[in-house]
DNA sequence: GTTGAGCGTT
């Protein structure tokens, strides 16, 4: 089972509107628990987000409660999270 | 100012 227990727990979001920043990304998985570290992905040539990003927790009940559902949504818009490929 | 499919800038 893809069972897998990582020594952090790491979520790849995709799905960003353009419009979300690392800041809104931490805030919105904040809910779900602490968060050690949110970053979005942007372009250091065009300066544009990547449309995705990644959300560390600091606990597993926060990493649970955001896995345990894999379509988020923020700002109106539908957000695709999965685990990271990091650490397998 | 625009766009879109994906696992990254310090």
């Amino acid at each position: 089972m893809s069972s897998g227990f990582a020594r952090s727990y790491k979520l790849f979001v995709g799905n960003l509107p353009w419009t979300i920043g690392s800041k809104e990304l931490r805030t919105y998985f904040s809910k779900y628990g602490h968060v050690a570290n949110a970053e979005v992905v942007f372009d250091r040539q065009l300066g544009l987000s990547k449309h995705y990003g990644f959300v560390v927790f600091s606990q597993r009940d926060a990493f649970n409660s955001a896995s345990n559902q894999n379509t988020h949504f923020l700002e109106g818009r539908v957000l695709t999270v999965q685990r990271a490929n990091e650490s397998p």
